[in-house]
DNA sequence: GTGCATGCAAACCGTTTGCACTGAT
DNA sequence: ATCAGTGCAAACGGTTTGCATGCAC
């Protein structure tokens, strides 16, 4: 996924601050730069390893306050692989309806996107009366290439978790 | 969803006991008719102290430790519902196919099913190449009933998270 | 200057694990 | 008799929180 939107989703945090009169400090600032700044997914140790590598300030509580804040934001989401393992996806700011395939063999998380699923999932709401706020979409699997060939070719296109 | 299948559940749990030579004692079988006896989603700390109500002496390790055989034979799965809180459903039995919509407003989980997710499960999974082991879809919506009529139908028919 | 935001370290909390004992096979 | 299964309590690991200090506004 591009990540041409850094600006946009910048810009939008700053708003999303903006409006609730939350203040723009300098430890906030480079965690959103790191945030914006990747496609990939990460945890909250990683973000905390990037952040302090541009400012050593940075400290484990105020990644997790931060973290809170964009995923209010609507900009960062929580996945949550199982395992008490939770990553965040900083991909939603431009693409907020692709769902998540878990390859069980490489531990590599592929995002696709399936208008199908959007479709149904609107179908599924109306039949029960919702408004659906959030989806969570994950398809847990072995690789079929890995068993026949014995190589895993998401290993390359995919995102590592954790 | 039914609860006729205790009986059926229980031959199916034995078996898998069996077939990994593992061995039937007085907890886990309290367990067990704890678990195929409720059609509720609980958590872990429920099961304790359903079991506890039954054999005083079972203990919290053996309710994880049989937690974990039970989503292993796959008659039980684990629904990780957010915020760290895990509940099990003991209805993949005989509905292994069925989803869960999570509601914001009575914080109530609704069951349901949809072919058509099936169909699209298997295209998605051809097209990437992948043999699917699990699925997890989860959505959380809003009641529109609620809004707009001020009470939320989901009240008595879904089954309460937690 | 005000009071929100921070770093630090301790607390938290659900889950897992090491160990010596128990009991199903 | 064997060794998987157990209870207990300590350990674990990611996340949250209380508090005194710092800094954006």
């Amino acid at each position: 996924m591009a990540r041409s939107g850094k600006a946009g989703a910048t810009r939008r945090f700053l708003e999303f601050l903006r409006r609730r009169r939350l203040r723009l400090t300098g430890q906030r600032r480079v965690i959103m730069d790191v945030v914006f700044g990747t496609d990939r997914h990460f945890t909250a140790d990683e973000l905390l390893a990037w952040s302090r590598r541009r400012d050593r300030s940075v400290s484990r509580a105020t990644v997790y306050r931060t973290l809170l804040l964009l995923t209010q934001s609507g900009l960062v989401r929580e996945l949550d692989v199982g395992r008490g393992c939770v990553v965040y996806d900083p991909n939603y700011a431009h693409h907020p309806h692709h769902h998540h395939l878990i390859c069980q063999d490489c531990q590599r998380i592929v995002e696709f996107e399936s208008e199908a699923f959007s479709r149904l999932e609107d179908e599924v709401s109306r039949r029960l009366g919702f408004t659906v706020v959030a989806r969570r979409l994950q398809l847990t699997g072995t690789c079929d290439a890995l068993r026949t060939r014995g190589e895993c070719p998401h290993r390359s296109r995919g995102r590592r978790v954790g």
